[in-house]
DNA sequence: GCAAGTGATGCATTTTTTGCATCGCTGGCC
DNA sequence: GGCCAGCGATGCAAAAAATGCATCACTTGC
């Protein structure tokens, strides 16, 4: 898209915050690309960025002009989807940001399964925590995006959401194996695995141990859920998940995921449901490939989780 | 803005319906124009024209991303208003698609105090009928519109309506002068000038009579308010007008616009009041001077025709 | 069948963009 | 305090892109 190469050049000059570094980026000299911003900084009438002793930063009309140029690049992404749409392609791109629950087991199932059907669709996901995700959107670097916790801004779209149980993993032979819900007072004494303090499950997790007055035995806190899932293989241990992270297959049964671990749910009168929110930006018409795939998500929750799920 | 060329480009052979006669217009050889025109096809992947023998016609992904086009164009000019707009200049430009309505004196009046607050803002009026003054909205050619009709489009969004009670026209000495109001019977047997039949007071007329079944002697149709006002001075006649287009100022006297002439309305119970539109594209962000705009006339027609005006 | 209109294309020219070398400036560091 | 590294800006020559001219292939209307 030559027409939009000073404007792509202008979005990474601002993301990195320095027209040599930028100019590295895409590979062309630093002079050129100068000269290009200079350029445009002339037809606008006004200068877009400060020009400071280490770099460059976007001033007020910058962050305008800027935030223009991200839209146009998405509602361009969405015309060509259209028009691929149109002559029967099915290309696209779709941007996901998603907390690590729904990257774990249910996106690589619904992403392989979309592209069963539309082969030249491509996907990107990165992982991260509520406000990125909602800063992902904003800045339109993410289509959609997957936020187990509570939406904070505005500008978010909620599209669904799923109502998800705490559920505690612990070794199929551990006592509380037996119960059919675990409650947070049986907790005492042992030794927990908990997710990172800004995770969704853990906020929950924090009120609900605040509120009963319990002190937790926390040996270990990590942000990766692999890795507190195999660490339970070498020390028992309890530590906790939504189900949508759990799940061995869609319909699947959470509770036997792995052949030593078991899920039970916690008692949602110790710790209540937290809620996943699949949302987009607000306002914004999504691309073709992106739309449909929102729909499709959506469509497939709902025949697992029926009553959990709202739009 | 050099970055925009190409796109303008393809904006203006889509209008022109010609690559030649778009390059005449552009002040470029058509071979320029027509390299232009291939090199974005080719950079979309699709062609965007087909070409017939006499020229070229937009295909449907080329509808599409003409439509883009001009989304995209509006919404630079709104941030280059916002841009402005920061540093204090306030310039900026409005577009407005009017009936002769409100064209007459309400515009003239409107504009002129707002420019004498904002000398730098500068306006465009097209004068043109409801369907018309919508496709103005749609293809982003009008920022605002004022349409005395009901709205048929979905994609318009009405930002105030003005109830308008039609006003039968007619000199000093005519006979229902005395009148406090009009009623149709009363017209039967006296010379009509009507208004096109495309515009909104004639249609109101029109199903007012045809539910009365009177038949009008209409000695003279027009679409010119003014061409039918200066009609009167040499042959007695009766025509029709909704206040905003008698109201010699703001707040003045409906009744007694012109020395010769009084107005007096038409009875409500023959024919309902019209309302008089103002609306935007929908889901658009208007320019920082458009929108100030349109809040300076829903204020000013409140302070007027206060409870007739609805937000 | 011819004239007048259309868009497409090869080639020389003009215009624009790019890269190199270099300047002036600021902040961190010894 | 002075030096150095890093930054953006700029003059000038080379490379790349856009443009204009002449012309082709084609369709329509007379």
């Amino acid at each position: 898209m030559r027409f939009m190469t000073s404007l792509k050049f202008i979005d990474v000059v601002a993301r990195e915050g320095s027209i040599r570094k930028a100019a590295d980026k895409l590979a062309i000299t630093s002079t050129a690309l100068n000269r290009r911003i200079l350029q445009i900084e002339d037809e606008i009438g006004q200068p877009l960025f400060e020009r400071l002793p280490g770099g460059v930063r976007l001033n007020t009309a910058g962050e305008i002009f800027v935030q223009h140029i991200r839209s146009q690049f998405a509602d361009l992404a969405r015309v060509q989807s259209q028009i691929s749409d149109l002559s029967g392609i099915r290309r696209g791109h779709v941007r996901i940001a998603s907390g690590a629950d729904a990257l774990r087991r249910f996106l690589p199932r619904a992403i392989a399964h979309y592209r069963a059907d539309h082969p030249a669709v491509t996907f990107d996901l990165s992982r991260c925590y509520g406000d990125d995700a909602e800063a992902r959107l904003f800045s339109l670097d993410a289509d959609i995006a997957l936020i187990f916790a509570p939406i904070r801004a505005a500008h978010v779209h909620v599209a669904a959401t799923l109502r998800q149980r705490i559920h505690c993993v612990m070794p199929a032979s551990h006592r509380l194996a037996a119960r059919d819900t675990v409650r947070l007072r049986d907790l005492a004494g042992e030794k927990l695995v908990l997710p990172a303090s800004h995770s969704g499950v853990r906020q929950l997790l924090d009120t609900g141990m605040l509120r009963r007055n319990i002190q937790p035995e926390t040996i270990l806190e990590s942000d990766s859920f692999e890795f507190m899932q195999n660490f339970l293989h070498f020390e028992p241990a309890l530590f906790f998940q939504i189900p949508i992270a759990i799940e061995s297959e869609i319909g699947g049964d959470a509770s036997a995921f792995d052949a030593q671990l078991v899920a039970r749910p916690v008692d949602p009168a110790d710790v209540p449901p937290g809620t996943l929110h699949i949302c987009h930006l607000k306002g914004r018409v999504l691309p073709v490939a992106a739309a449909k795939f929102l729909d499709g998500i959506i469509t497939s929750l709902r025949s697992v989780y029926s009553d959990d799920v709202d739009q």
